[in-house]
DNA sequence: TTGTGATGATTAAACGATTAATCAAGGATT
DNA sequence: AATCCTTGATTAATCGTTTAATCATCACAA
């Protein structure tokens, strides 16, 4: 590998100059400057990461720990990150909580041993996380007082129930898969807080068996809310076996826009977050801690999109009368 | 942040001497080692990435470059690479080919510059990436002449070919929505292979238009073999509309086993890939080309199995007999 | 007693880049 | 003509770790 040493000798000049040449940074007359750059580019040159980090104590490498790689919603955020983050020259390592509080821990450690500048967190809900000696951007919830960077989840669920009403539906389903996710329960809370008043809504979540779709339609719903687009599939397509049919018996909104969205007959209503402004929030919030900037952006939520697609339609008249007339 | 240097000055001894009594290599006494080892973890010290990296030349980071970071089968894949490397001790640095050629050779190219040790490469169909300054592992296809490892998606056809067929089925059709993709074109083939002389089948290529379901029931297909899990759900879903039960009147199998699979109604029958496997195998070549490793690896190709769930069942005895019956 | 070996530690150089300090030389100013 | 400033370059030190080479001690054998 050529080094600044060799691109000196070969041009009988000292590394100081090179160095100088090549950032720009002492004093250098054109001519070695343009004789430098010249040969480094022949050469292939390229910089020493090591050397470089070594000198200046900053390797450029992020690390971005997540509590499960294998989420759906993350490669999205991990496509944002990557984007923003080699926008401003960083790169980014990833390691994997491995779904526990150890291995979080153990995730943390592991950068730190790797020479990162700075960490971006997506912390395992319930989790305390330890705090390493460089900076560090969590994104999290609103309600978490460490985070740096949150999607409005109470908003989205807002979104969605404002959405349903507007349609005329007056009997709402909200429906979640973990009652102890903190995500799932803001954006339960943001759907209940628009319907109350507005609707009657029931909040069911799924553990071991799932809510008879036909029943509840029986008794006047004709909506559901979900908090994840994984479980709106799983809604619709149980509707469908039940033979209620989407949206013209029951709409169905989602979360996240994940691919299956649009590849599911009907495509699916969602609620969006924005993951390409959490991550650039994220990183800004990240790289200004890391250079110690004077005034450093506040923590910051981010708004989330409605996003209407097939399996959301109007109240059908039937079933509202159905409600009406049953005991 | 603590260093050798200063161990060494808080215990009176030389660098050379801490640095060989936490790694074991010089000529040290006992007592030394424990007075070291002892002040070293009082210290939190941690080896400074950097530094090592400038002697040794070894970074201990790998770098993943992917087509594209948002496809649904990469989480998988990236969790199983940051596991195995993590055991051999390396790091993963990702970036991201975001789909173009050029894109995918600055990727390359940002990740020499960060001093990566080697780079584990999941091809853009149809290019042909720069060749680094250092091992590239090539995931890929078994007919790509530079593949490191590959699923075999050939035989992930024909496993779900010979599957249709123990279930009686006869009337088939096989269903890509990419007619350009190698990965496509090879479990299509595997699928035509098994079937060949057993079954009646075509094969359509999903453009502009999808197929019509319930025509082609109407004529006799009782199955659907896809080469992805949301082509699947697409073709599940899309025939409930049309009236068709699956599997009833229609058995469906995808590829790739993603989260969406277990969530939709009926379940997904799948072709899964040992993402596992192939990460193994994956890391193993490239830590043996860094290591210059006497007998390395040869380049393997990696078996697929067949994940049976609820979108499939005997063929329908009075679809079998409408074909048979019908003109 | 002298030489030999083993043991345990130190010295010094090296990796590659950066940067403060220094220096030489020429041009301009008084 | 002596001084000062500017320009363009070099020297040397530094970041933290590793490692070959060296050295001092002491034990033991001849």
């Amino acid at each position: 590998m050529p080094s600044q040493k060799q691109i000196a000798r070969e041009l009988g000049v000292s590394v100081a100059t090179v160095s100088n040449a090549l950032t720009g940074k002492g004093r250098v007359s054109q001519d070695v400057v343009d004789l430098v750059t010249e040969r480094a580019a022949q050469l292939g040159y390229t910089p020493s990461a090591a050397g470089r980090a070594l000198k200046t104590g900053r390797s450029g490498i992020l690390g971005l720990v997540m509590p499960d790689i294998t989420h759906p919603v993350f490669p999205d955020f991990a496509q944002g990150l990557e984007i923003e983050a080699d926008a401003r020259g960083y790169g980014i390592l990833i390691a994997n909580g491995r779904g526990t509080e150890a291995g979080q821990d153990n995730a943390i450690r592991q950068l730190i041993k790797r020479g990162v500048d700075g960490i971006i967190m997506i912390p395992r809900r319930g989790t305390r996380p330890q705090v390493p000696p460089v900076p560090m951007a969590t994104i999290s919830i609103a309600s978490d007082p460490r985070f740096a960077v949150a999607a409005n989840h109470r908003q989205g669920g807002k979104l969605a129930a404002q959405a349903i009403l507007q349609l005329g539906h007056r009997s709402i389903l909200l429906l979640g898969d973990d009652s102890h996710s903190p995500v799932q329960i803001d954006r339960i809370e943001g759907m209940a807080e628009a319907l109350e008043g507005q609707a009657e809504f029931q909040v069911q979540w799924t553990g071991d068996h799932f809510p008879d779709l036909a029943d509840l339609h029986a008794t006047g719903v004709t909506a559901v809310l979900t908090v994840s687009d994984l479980l709106a599939l799983r809604v619709v397509t149980e509707a469908s076996q039940s033979g209620l049919r989407c949206p013209d018996d029951l709409s169905v909104i989602g979360f996240d826009n994940l691919p299956l969205s649009t590849a599911v007959r009907p495509t699916l209503s969602t609620i969006v977050p924005d993951t390409a402004e959490l991550a650039k929030r994220a990183i800004a919030y990240l790289d200004a801690a890391i250079r110690d900037d004077q005034d450093p952006p506040a923590p910051s939520v981010v708004d989330m999109t409605l996003r209407l697609r097939d399996s959301t339609g109007p109240a059908p008249q039937t079933a509202t009368q159905h409600r009406r007339t049953s005991p």
